[in-house]
DNA sequence: CATGAATGAGTTTTCATTCAT
DNA sequence: CATGAATGAAAACTCATTCAT
C-alpha cells in the first residue's frame, strides 16, 4: 500500500547509512533501519513498537522480522551501525586535514575544531542521542564503547599540537580528561538535553567555550600544576 | 506474605523521601515509590513492569493502582518528587553556609563546593539519573525543569563571590553557562554515563577540574574578553 | 469522613424500604441498600462496583461485606426486597377500595385504575426498572417471578367487575393476557425505555389508552368472539 | 488451532450480518461479531468477558483487539450494526408488498402484518434483545434510536390504509402511539421477558391481539373521540 | 463495629512474533 | 519475497473480598 518512506531533507547520517547499506539491503530494509533509529532516538528502545517502525518505514511488520530475528537484534544491529559508522567517524572526521593546516594559536585551532564537531553533531544528533541514551542501560555495550573510545589516538593529536607549538610541552595528560568531559557537557546540554533552550547563539557560545578552555589549559600549565 | 522491602543501607534520597512521605503514605506505598525510582532509573520507564515494581517493593500489583491510576501517573508523581525534593535541593544544599565562610581563593571555594556537590550527587545518583534520562523524552517536563532551573539565584552567588574579591568584577555572565555545562559534563560522564570507568580518583579529578575551571575563568577575564 | 447519604426528596420506594428495614438494619445498612438499588437500576448489576456503592451510601466498602457475603448476595436480597415490598404491592395497592367504589362505567374505572398505577409506577420506577431489566438474565428469578405473578387474583377482579355490570358476562379470559401485555407496553415504553420522550402528556395518554382498551374489550365481546 | 465457529442452524440475523460483512471482514472477524452479539444479548455487555467472546468465536483474544480498540468500541459497532441492519429493516420489512395487496378488512391486514413481524422478531430476538436491553443504560444511543424511530413513515402507512377504506378517515393519530405501545408490550413480554412462559400458542395470541386492537381502533373512532 | 489499605484472581489491552496467502 | 491477520504470552489495570487496626 504505502511506499517506503521517501525522506527528502536527508540528514548526513541518513545519507551515510544509505550509502553503506545500499549494496547489502533493499530500500525497504534501509527504510526500516532509518525509521528505527529515528523512533528509538525519540522515545527510547522500549517505548517503540515494531508496528510503529513498520508504519514509519512504509513496510509491513513482517518485513522487519524477515531480516531480524527479533526487535532486540534489530536494535543491536543499529547500535553497532551507529557506533561504527556515525559516532566514531564523527569524532575523528577531517582531523587529518585539520592537523595539517597551520594555525596561529591554540584558540584558532579549537575554534575551527569545535565548529566542525558542532556541525557534525547537529547533523547526526538523532543517532548519537540514541547511542548515548541507551548506553547507560547496557553494561556490555558500555564496556565495548569505552574500549573503542580509548583507541582514539589522542596522544598523537597532543603531540601534533605540541609540535606546532600551540600547546606547551609541559601540559599534562590529565587535562585531556577534563577537557573531554567539558566538551561532552557542552554538546550534551546543548544538543541532547535542552535543544529548545539553546536554539541559537551557537557560534558565540563556541567562542566563549574556546576562550574558557584555552585559558583554562594555559593557566593550568603556566601555573606549573602539571604532573 | 512478603514484607515491604527493608532497605538496610539507605541512601540519602531514600531517607529523604521516606521522611517527606511518612505522614501521607503507608510504608508499603513508600516502598512502591522507592522501588519504582530504583527500577525506572536502572532500566528506563518503559522497560519496567508494574509486576517488577510490586515484587521489589514487596507488595501486590493492586497496591500500586490503588494509589496511582496508571503507571504514567506513578511516574509523573515520582518525577515531581525527585525534582522538588532531591535534585533542586541538592543543587542549592548548604550554599548559604558556604557563602558565609571566608575563602582564601576562588580555587579553595570551588574545591569545597565541588566536593560537596559530588558527594550529594553520588548519594542521589539513582533519582538524578532517572530525572535526567527521562527528561529528553518529555518536552513538557523539560520545559518545567528549565523554568525551575532559571529560578536559581546564580547572580546572587556571583555577586557574593565578587564581594569577597574571589572573582574579578569584570567577569562576564556568559562564562556561567559555560561553567555549568562543564560541570554537567563532569558529573554526567563520571556518575551517570561511565560510572565503572571512573570508579576511583574522584578527589584528584575534582582537583584537576577546579584548577582547569579557575584558570579558565581567570584567563578569560584577564584577557578582557568580558562583555 | 462522609455521612450516610441523607436523601431529602425521598421517593415512595425509599420511604417504604426504610420503614420496613428500620428495625433490623442500621442507617448505614439501609443506605447501602438504597444506593445499591439506585446504581443497579441505572447501570445494571455487572456494571456497578462495590466501591461505587460504598461511596454513594457514604460508608466504607467493608461495611457492605459485613452484612452480605458477596455482591451477589446483596443483589439477591435487593431483588427479593423489591419484588416483595415494592413491585407486587404496587400492582395490588388500594385495589380493595377501588373495587368497593361504584363506577358508572368500565371506562371510568379504568381511568382511575390506570392513573393510580401510573403514579405508583413513577414513584417506584427505580426499583421496578432494576427488577425488570435483571429478570431476563436470571432464569430462576424469572420462574419465581412468574409464579408470583400468577397468584394475583385477577379472576376475582374480573368477577367483581362483572358483578358491577361493568363488564359483560361473556368476556373471555384471553383478553386479560392481551390487556396486561398492552399495559406493560404502555408503562415500559413510557417510564423505562424512553422516559425523556414521554416527559409530559401522561394524563391525555392515559385517556387515550383507556378509550382504546375499553372499546377493544367491548368490541371484542360484542362481536361474540369470546371463547 | 481451533476453527472459527461453524454455526449450522443459522438464524436470519446471522445470515444477514455475514452477508453484509463478508467483503470487509475476515471469517474470524465475523465470528467475533456474532459471538459478541449472542453473549452480550444473553448476559448483558458488562457481564461478558473478551475471553469468553474469543472462546465462543474460536479465535484468540488478540484478534478482537486487532480490529477494535476496546471492548466498548466493539460494542458500539455492534449496536450500530444491529440497529441499522437488523432492527429497523425488520420493522419495515416487506411492508411495500403488504400495502399493495388488497385486504378484505383491517383485521385481515393486521393479522398478516403481525404474523410477519412475529416471525421476523423471533428470527432476530437475539440482537433485538441486546439492542433493547442496553438502550436504557445509554442516553446518547437512546436519543439516536428515537430519532431514527421517528423517521419511519407511519403517516404514509395510515394514508394507505385509509385509501383502501380499511381505516375510517377520522381515526386519530394518537391511537398510533397507543397501538405501538401495545405492540411493543406484546412482543417484549412474549419474546424477551418471559419467553418460556409463552412457549406456544403464538398464532392464537396474535388472533386475540388483532381482534382486541381492531375493535379498539374501531370503537374509538366510532365514538367520535378523534381529535 | 467501622474502616480503608492490601490482596490476588481475573479482565482488558498490548505487542513481538508467526505464518498462511 | 511481502503482507497483515492471527496468535499468545505478558503487560496494565480492575475489583470483589479480606483483614489488621
Amino acid at each position: 500500500m504505502q511506499q517506503a518512506k521517501a525522506v527528502s531533507p536527508k540528514y548526513q547520517w541518513q545519507i551515510r547509512l544509505t550509502a553503506i547499506l545500499r549494496d547489502s539491503l533493499t530500500d525497504k530494509q534501509i527504510a526500516i533501519l532509518i525509521a528505527s533509529v529515528e523512533l528509538f532516538s525519540a522515545k527510547g528502545f522500549a517505548a517503540v513498537t515494531t508496528k510503529e517502525i513498520a508504519r514509519r518505514a512504509g513496510v509491513s511488520e513482517g518485513s522487519i522480522f524477515k531480516q531480524y530475528a527479533s526487535k532486540e537484534e534489530l536494535f543491536a544491529v543499529i547500535m553497532d551501525l551507529i557506533s561504527e559508522n556515525i559516532f566514531f567517524p564523527m569524532l575523528g572526521h577531517g582531523l587529518a586535514e585539520l592537523f595539517d593546516k597551520p594555525f596561529a594559536s591554540l584558540e584558532e585551532f579549537f575554534q575551527v575544531l569545535l565548529q566542525n564537531r558542532a556541525e557534525l553533531f547537529q547533523e547526526n544528533v538523532v543517532p548519537i542521542r540514541l547511542l548515548l541514551q541507551e548506553l547507560p542501560h547496557r553494561p556490555e555495550m558500555r564496556v565495548a564503547f569505552l574500549a573503542r573510545l580509548k583507541q582514539i589516538p589522542l596522544l598523537d593529536a597532543l603531540a601534533s599540537l605540541r609540535a606546532q607549538k600551540l600547546l606547551p610541552d609541559c601540559s599534562p595528560l590529565e587535562n585531556l580528561h577534563i577537557l573531554m568531559a567539558c566538551l561532552a557537557g557542552f554538546f550534551l546540554t546543548r544538543f541532547i538535553m535542552f535543544p529548545e533552550y539553546f536554539a541559537d547563539g551557537l557560534e558565540q557560545d563556541i567562542d566563549h567555550f574556546v576562550k574558557f578552555t584555552v585559558s583554562g589549559l594555559n593557566g593550568w600549565t603556566k601555573g606549573g600544576t602539571a604532573i
